[in-house]
RNA sequence: GGGUGCUUAGCUCAGUUGGUAGAGCGUCGCCCUUACAAGGCGAAGGUCGGGAGUUCGAGACUCUCAGCACCCACCA
């Protein structure tokens, strides 16, 4: 029996006292000012003398201490941190209470009450305890939630406060670098420990890559350099989280790491930026000149080029900084320059007149991938072009009519019954008055418009292709602002051309030359960054041939020598390499790498690494002439205008940083590099080119593999733009940042200022309270989470939400680590003795599933399971089970089993820290700290001790049998406690039927479980009185008192319904000739195995049923 | 026109070689239990986009239809 040994006799009266003391304690503590009357236990008993007596409420709390909240409190700036504050100030006036009150106890009370009254005065005490903390409490509360209106105010202004502390922080090198020993927070509080680590980190040179080439395990990542005008965006933090995750997982495991960091030039869009501040300051690139703008554009790169190197700290970016490097760097313009040298040698680099994307507000030509179409309203005009013999006319159709005045042709197709008589004729161009011929080319389909096509070779690229079928030479009538030119009639010249369009149907129509104006949708070319409508213009430009280098990209991703993850991929990447045109690579900008070519004054061209080079070639070719009696033109030589495309400097990334072409360890170690993470967005633009490029000059893939991630949405699934307004900056995560201040944000830079209102109210119906500060750790979590393959991320704060609660999980299972552990023995000597019990093997045996389970994912790219892994093993086996049940060992006693117990402890916790470490870095190393020592480990940082190697080692049936009991038996208590409405402080009576010797590992658990001093367990029949309500294994579960028979009736009969279904079900399939004969034995066995178990548990359940009935 | 994804709980998403549908968030109910209320326990919620096929058995494989998203090429 386990009933509460109560003491009958002298209870009673105790009580009785107990109460009424407690009642005058209220009535002193209520109301302070009254000196509270003297206690007296007994009439017969000596009365002590009048005595201020029981300390009031203002006396046990020194009236300083509370305004000690509010006046320390410059620095409370979060709910959290108010939230630990309060926390460490309750304990410690907890603890004054708890002595004073003890102290009063013993000298007033004690030595003139007999040891029968111990039982009675400690619960007496706990009463005055809890009473009195109650009434600390509320006057904490009180001046906590004044604290609070101010703290408000406080919080917005967070964000500014934290950058301004980290920034100071890190260019003084992080004075507090070295992290505080104090015991931990009552609950996580990411800002405070983010900003000491990352300083600690690079000052001791953790992320700096290794070069002995000794160490075989090299791993290597180039971080695709974003721009230098950039800042950080959701796209870069999540994969930067990717990179930096499988980083220090590497170099956790003893690679050598190399995360090779830089910045890239983006000539477009940086000149675009520069030039637009010129203009607000009244002057231009143009009156400024080349040489001063570019000393301009220099000084802006200096200022804001670290703006998103110092973002990426913050996300704690594991990058070799001493390795930085910028496109325009000097050595990477020398490889530039020495890469376009031997390409031009080759054969492979050529000038020419062709028709490329011309952008006429950048002026300068665009490359195929630069430019974006997007379908449009326009109008399809039907125009007469009169036969030259003035019998007919042919009817053409088109959406550019302006373009007319450049036509050369008018094409049919070759066997369109309806022109057959018209090939060969000319037909009178009207408005140029030209006479031009028709021409039979497959390129027409017959279908549309008229059938009749114009040929404007030099604006448009399929009438290029025409015109050099049938040697028609192209007219240009565009100037390069797209003006028309001198080339068309007189009246139009001048005219832009969207002027020039108008200026011609109307004199079209006037002449009646319009048959037909109808509306149709049509693809317009516009320039990605300028939004101009692109123009087709025949130019001199630079081309890199790209039939060899494609094929030989095509052929190592064939190989298998660079693999893209996930594989579907390859095909797109197939697909456009295999219809690859060349790419033109000159850009008529101001900013980015010059092109290494010369001209004497006839225009031969010289292209040589220097101008010293050039000056010798060019005296070279001079002889030559001189031989051949040619003429000789002067060495004054004038270098190209044109800058390379951005891409051109980019494709050399993966070799240029490495300081390639001289040998060095670093190339030889580095390249190829292990993986690129990137978004598909840039295969095109990027990888296919950094292939072919890095193939030719290395012999070398770029990479061995591709992981190609998603792309950031946001939380409706639109893509993240400046111009929608739907940004959300990743440090406003990390920091938080008040709804106000996120508004102003987002409205500020629209490109259309009358979105504003919407986007506000958007903003503030998504956001009603601003964004809360999740740290950076929750941020990384949330990535890796939503980091599966194929789709794209629409970013979801609740998810952050949950992997801050996570944090702040791993925090408190920390603290309560070393609340039993730190002083204490926890088995670090392997000598003492330790008495393991099924609970502690149970959760090394998870612990190692979960690091074969995190191996693998790495291995995949599967961030989600790696993060996924980590947090059940953390939270639904280390926290909600193993803790508890250690609570439970702890409690029963026994050195060796609580040796046992600590060790596992330490050591399961330090082991999920390294395992979490790669994802979330700050959190994990400010743990570490403090519970490596606990489990034998000792280390400056958690950055240079080993990832968990995984050694799969299954626990036993019998072990998986027995956790899987006590997590029946635990949930069976707490099934019963529900039903009989007890608390779980009170005692939960029951008997338990069972073999002994089984049951016996059990009974620490059960009597914590139950809260009983000692379980009874009775062998043979039970006692007739108890009604059963549970079945746990085979022990049985015996209740003393009356339960609620209905509700047990109503869930033994939904049991019952739901298991005869089951068994029907399996029933059905074992009766099915076709399961028996053709399933596999193993699951038919299976099948039946169920049906018995079913049957069984059916059986059990009518005949509990029964009982009841 | 060619190609690639996606469609599973109210929301965001997992779901290995076919074998009893899962998580987080949200909702509802009960609980401040000595690591954690940023918590605990419990509940409700799904003909896995529609249809057909293969199979003893399909969320998964095949076909088809629909919807959504994206990429490439474009018919002037």
């Amino acid at each position: 029996m386990a009933e509460q040994p109560e003491r009958p006799d002298e209870g009673d009266e105790l009580l009785r006292r107990a109460d009424a003391l407690l009642a005058r304690l209220r009535g002193a503590a209520a109301a302070p000012a009254a000196a509270a009357a003297v206690p007296t236990l007994s009439e017969t008993e000596a009365p002590p003398a009048p005595d201020p007596g029981i300390p009031t409420l203002t006396e046990i709390i020194p009236a300083e201490r509370l305004p000690a909240v509010t006046s320390a409190s410059g620095e409370v700036i979060s709910r959290v941190q108010a939230q630990n504050l309060e926390h460490s100030l309750y304990q410690r006036l907890k603890r004054d209470l708890d002595q004073q009150i003890t102290k009063v106890m013993q000298e007033r009370f004690m030595p003139e009450i007999g040891s029968a009254l111990d039982a009675a005065l400690a619960k007496i005490s706990m009463e005055i305890k809890a009473d009195i903390n109650g009434l600390v409490r509320a006057s904490i509360e009180e001046t906590l939630r004044a604290q609070m209106k101010n703290l408000r105010v406080a919080v917005d202004a967070r964000s500014a406060l934290q950058e301004a502390e980290a920034a100071s922080a890190m260019a003084s090198g992080a004075p507090g670098g070295a992290p505080s020993t104090t015991a931990l927070a009552k609950s996580y509080e990411p800002a405070a420990i983010e900003s000491r680590w990352y300083a600690a980190w690079e000052r001791n040179g953790y992320f700096r890559a290794g070069l002995d080439e000794s160490n075989p395990r090299r791993y290597c990542i180039l971080l695709p350099p974003p721009n230098v005008t950039g800042t950080l965006h959701m796209g870069h933090a999540f994969q930067h989280t990717l990179m930096d995750a499988l980083t220090r997982y590497h170099r956790m495991r003893g690679y050598h790491t190399l995360w090779q960091p830089g910045t890239d030039h983006a000539g477009i869009a940086t000149q675009i930026v520069v030039e637009r501040q010129l203009e607000a300051e009244g002057t231009s690139r143009q009156a400024l000149g080349r040489e001063r703008f570019i000393e301009r554009v220099w000084r802006w790169k200096e200022e804001s080029g670290s703006a998103i190197t110092r973002q990426m700290r913050r996300l704690g970016a594991s990058c070799d900084w001493g390795r930085e490097r910028f496109t325009m760097d000097d050595g990477l313009s020398a490889v530039v320059t020495e890469v376009f040298v031997r390409l031009h040698e080759q054969g492979l680099i050529y000038r020419g007149k062709r028709l490329v994307n011309w952008d006429p507000v950048l002026k300068s030509a665009v490359s195929d991938l630069e430019v974006e179409s997007e379908e449009e309203a326009g109008t399809l005009w039907h125009i007469r072009y009169p036969l030259a013999s003035g019998a007919d006319f042919l009817v053409v159709a088109t959406t550019r009519p302006e373009t007319m005045l450049g036509d050369v042709a008018v094409a049919v197709h070759p066997d369109d019954p309806r022109y057959q008589a018209y090939i060969g004729q000319q037909v009178l161009l009207p408005l140029a008055g030209r006479k031009i011929p028709v021409i039979a080319d497959a390129l027409v389909d017959p279908e549309f418009g008229s059938g009749c096509l114009k040929i404007t070779p030099a604006h448009d690229f399929n009438d290029y292709q025409v015109g050099l079928r049938h040697k028609l030479e192209p007219i240009g009538i565009f100037t390069l602002d797209a003006r028309v030119n001198d080339n068309a009639p007189a009246a139009y010249r001048g005219l832009d051309r969207f002027e020039a369009r108008e200026k011609v149907l109307v004199d079209l129509k006037d002449q009646g030359l319009i048959a037909e104006a109808a509306p149709h949708k049509l693809m317009v070319p516009r320039c990605g960054r300028t939004g101009a409508v692109v123009e087709p213009m025949l130019t001199d430009q630079w081309f890199v041939k790209m039939d060899t280098l494609a094929k030989a990209g095509l052929d190592a991703v064939a190989r298998g020598e660079v693999r893209f993850v996930p594989e579907n991929w390859t095909t797109t990447y197939n697909q456009w390499l295999t219809g690859i045109q060349d790419w033109c690579i000159s850009r008529q900008l101001w900013w980015g790498h010059r092109i290494p070519a010369w001209y004497d004054s006839e225009g031969t061209v010289f292209v040589a690494r220097t101008r010293q080079e050039a000056q010798a070639r060019h005296r070279q070719a001079m002889l030559e002439r001189v031989r051949s009696g040619g003429k000789i033109t002067s060495s004054d030589l004038r270098q190209d205008e044109d800058v390379l495309d951005t891409w051109f400097s980019s494709a050399l990334w993966p070799f240029s940083t490495l300081g390639w072409p001289a040998d060095n360890p670093a190339l030889r170690m580095y390249l190829p590099s292990s993986v690129l993470v990137t978004g598909f967005d840039i295969i095109f633009f990027w990888v296919a080119r950094m292939v072919m490029m890095t193939l030719p000059f290395t012999g070398k893939v770029p990479f061995r593999e591709v992981y190609i991630t998603g792309l950031v949405r946001d939380a409706e699934g639109q893509k993240m733009s400046k111009s929608k307004g739907n940004i959300l900056d990743p440090l406003d995560i990390v920091d938080g940042i008040g709804l106000d201040a996120l508004v102003a944000k987002r409205t500020s830079s629209l490109m259309d200022p009358r979105q504003a209102e919407g986007i506000a109210a958007t903003t503030r119906r998504q956001f009603a309270k601003g964004i809360a500060a999740f740290g950076t750790d929750a941020l990384r979590f949330t990535f890796a989470s939503l980091a599966s393959h194929g789709r794209d991320i629409k970013f979801d704060l609740s998810r952050c939400d949950g992997y801050r609660n996570f944090c702040n999980k791993l925090w408190n299972a920390t603290r309560f680590v070393l609340m039993n552990c730190e002083g204490r023995d926890t088995g670090i000597d392997e000598t003492l003795p330790v008495e393991l019990s099924v609970a502690d093997r149970w959760i090394v045996s998870r612990l190692q599933r979960a690091e074969a389970e995190a191996h693998q994912a790495f291995r995949e790219y599967r961030f989600d399971n790696l993060a996924r892994a980590i947090y059940e093993l953390t939270w639904d086996e280390y926290c909600d089970w193993y803790v508890e049940l250690a609570k439970v060992q702890l409690a029963a006693g026994g050195d060796a089993r609580e040796r046992a117990t600590r060790r596992t402890l330490a050591r399961v916790l330090e082991t999920i820290l390294r395992l979490a470490h790669p994802l979330i870095p700050f959190i994990t190393e400010e743990l570490w700290q403090k519970a490596a020592p606990l489990a034998g480990k000792r280390g400056a940082s958690i950055m240079l001790a080993r990832y968990p190697e995984a050694q799969p080692e299954k626990l036993d049936e019998a072990a998986e049998r027995e956790i899987a009991l006590l997590k029946e038996l635990t949930n069976a208590c707490r099934t019963l406690r529900a039903e009989m409405n007890v608390a779980p402080s009170q005692k939960l009576p029951l008997l338990i039927q069972g073999d002994r010797a089984r049951l016996a590992p059990f009974v620490p658990y059960l009597v914590a479980l139950a809260r009983l001093s000692e379980v009874v367990i009775v062998e043979g029949a039970l006692p007739a009185a108890g009604a059963p309500v549970s079945i746990v294994g085979e022990h049985r579960l015996m209740l003393k008192i009356e339960v609620n028979m209905s509700a047990e009736r109503e869930r033994l009969h939904k049991e019952r319904l739901r298991l005869e279904a089951e068994i029907a079900k399996a029933q059905a399939r074992l009766e099915n000739r076709d399961f028996i004969e053709r399933a596999p034995p193993l699951i038919v066995a299976q099948e039946k195995e169920r049906l018995a178990r079913h049957a069984a548990t059916l059986a059990k359940v009518n005949e509990q049923l029964q009982q009841l009935a």
